[in-house]
DNA sequence: ATACGGAATTAGAACTATTCTAAATAAAAT
DNA sequence: ATTTTATTTAGAATAGTTCTAATTCCGTAT
């Protein structure tokens, strides 16, 4: 319960202000439609699910709000190999395994790992970003 | 002298074969671009530099090529967000740096930062392979 | 309320890295 | 030598994404 009265339960809206994105009905509705079912879809897939609520929008403006969100920091562009980028709005960091299957799925990444990686670098080296991926067989699960 | 006498010094053709990998000209030639400019350059790049010993190879066959490399584990296919894939003769387990200038390194990982990794997955996920990218700037050195 | 101006949305065209197709060559097997 | 199979090739096709130019939306000023 004190989890659900985080970002969820606070009006889209202003969190969107908040992270400096003007609100707009099409932006509110696809950052709604990723942090309802959060698995990590692709434009297509946001665009399919965002068209119930707004049947309107236009798959240009899905990738516009999702390039937006995205610039904003309330949604991360996933991408591996040459498949088409997904969006995650899971903000904690995490590394992403991808399943044989097509399945995408957040491993929990504690922060002693991600200095152990920064480690690697000579020091005058400036990270912005760290980005890990597996690629293998997860057990199913239903 | 005792390094340059693994791979490089060896006939291409033997390594080739020695891979499972038929060695044709066109194969050989684009290895071989591979092996001595260790940048990591795009299909694109290979194409430009193979023509040179090559003038009549195509852009299809380097594509082909640079698939039948990877598949065959001499090349590793690198990519970062939706750039055009780039591609690595170094078979040492490593993690690459892309520069905000567009240049990529290569970048050691000791096993232990791998198992790390590997153990951040619940023991039943099968897991077959580990990519570290890391976004940043690097100093220049020229 | 109305008018203005910048921002956002839209449909569709354009772009580009890659893959596919089908024909031509080359190499291997018989 | 003939047949089979693999590889190469040029060009067409594909697909995810970005761009273009017109329209709509919204906040603000009048
Ligand atoms: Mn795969
Ligand atoms: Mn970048
Ligand atoms: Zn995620
Ligand atoms: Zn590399």
């Amino acid at each position: 319960m004190a989890e659900s009265d985080t970002i969820d339960s606070k009006p889209l809206a202003k969190v969107l202000n908040e992270h400096g994105v003007r609100p707009t009905s099409q932006r509110e509705t696809v950052y709604e439609s990723l942090l309802q079912k959060r698995d990590h879809p692709t434009a297509d897939e946001v665009f399919a699910r965002v068209r119930e609520k707004a049947p309107t929008i236009s798959l240009a403006t899905v990738y516009n709000c999702l390039d937006v969100l995205v610039q904003n920091k309330l949604v991360r562009a996933v991408n591996f190999e040459r498949a088409p980028t997904q969006y995650c709005a899971n903000l904690a960091p995490h590394a992403h395994f991808h399943d044989e299957a097509g399945r995408t799925l957040d491993i929990e990444m504690p922060t002693g790992v991600i200095d152990q990686l920064r480690d690697l670098l000579p020091s005058d080296f400036d990270v912005k970003h760290i980005e890990v991926n597996f690629h293998g067989r997860a057990p199913h699960n239903d």
